[in-house]
DNA sequence: CAATAGTCTACCAAATTGGTCGATTAATAA
DNA sequence: TTATTAATCGACCAATTTGGTAGACTATTG
């Protein structure tokens, strides 16, 4: 499962994806619409933030916006961002591979089982971006 | 990622459908093939055995089998059993399913993204069982 | 300079993870 | 029937992760 960060993350990320072009939005916005408590939500947009997912501004009329347009950020590179792997094993990870102590990998039948469960789940979540998070209208 | 745990568990079931039909297996015997911590791979045996994936004996010719032919316990219940859901979010959990608070499930475009990702894991695990573990020849 | 709004550092409680220990019970064999 | 074998059960434990909170600080605008 998803950390309850990461849940947050895609929730606020869907409340900026709609408000895209607008004026930077407030935290104190994002918090009370999206039901987030407001500085655990901090932390998570200042991670968004530092992985170049969203920029910021500080001061009055500041907030935080997306850094790109929406179908360049996929919901596969926000995850990894707030929760590291999306693998089942660190074998079979791409950004977080470790190699397994006890076997060799090359006959291994349960990482290659789990390299097919993992491409399975990329095939999904590295093609669909923030503006997939948009209502059907939006295309 | 899935705990070390359900990563022991899908060890230990190798080793076992392995020796499919053969004397029962002791938990030290695969506690030792497997590199798996002796009292460790005990809790995770019960667990197996309780959830009717393993049967076990105790006394001398003791240990643990298979309940079933290896090509009934698929993957996805493995996992289950040990680690719970496989989705990643509550509100698309089959098996685990919570709602969601803040959003209307019908409507969420992140409650939809997520079945996708989830069918796609899915596709694989719940068609992969135990006899996929065995090396090609033993089909 | 005051108000606004994000940034940073530090801290915290509770739950989960990854185990261990020791006694008990069941089955077998001598 | 007693010793041996081997699984079972309950309790416990340290370390890490999760899900936050508090408060001082910095940058921007008017």
């Amino acid at each position: 499962m998803l950390s309850k960060k990461a849940q947050y993350a895609l929730k606020a990320l869907e409340y900026l994806v709609e408000r895209q072009g607008a004026d930077p939005v407030l935290i104190r916005d994002i918090s009370e619409q999206k039901r987030i408590p407001l500085k655990f939500l901090e932390n998570i947009l200042l991670e968004l933030r530092n992985a170049a997912i969203l920029t910021s501004k500080k001061g009055k009329g500041g907030g935080y916006c997306l850094k790109n347009p929406p179908e360049q950020t996929t919901l596969a590179h926000v995850i990894r961002v707030i929760d590291g792997p999306i693998a089942m094993l660190p074998c079979v990870s791409l950004y977080f591979y470790q190699p397994c102590d006890t076997c060799d990998e090359n006959a291994c039948r349960i990482n290659k089982l789990f390299i097919e469960a993992r491409d399975a789940v990329l095939g999904v979540l590295e093609h669909k971006t923030l503006r997939d998070l948009l209502p059907e209208t939006s295309a």
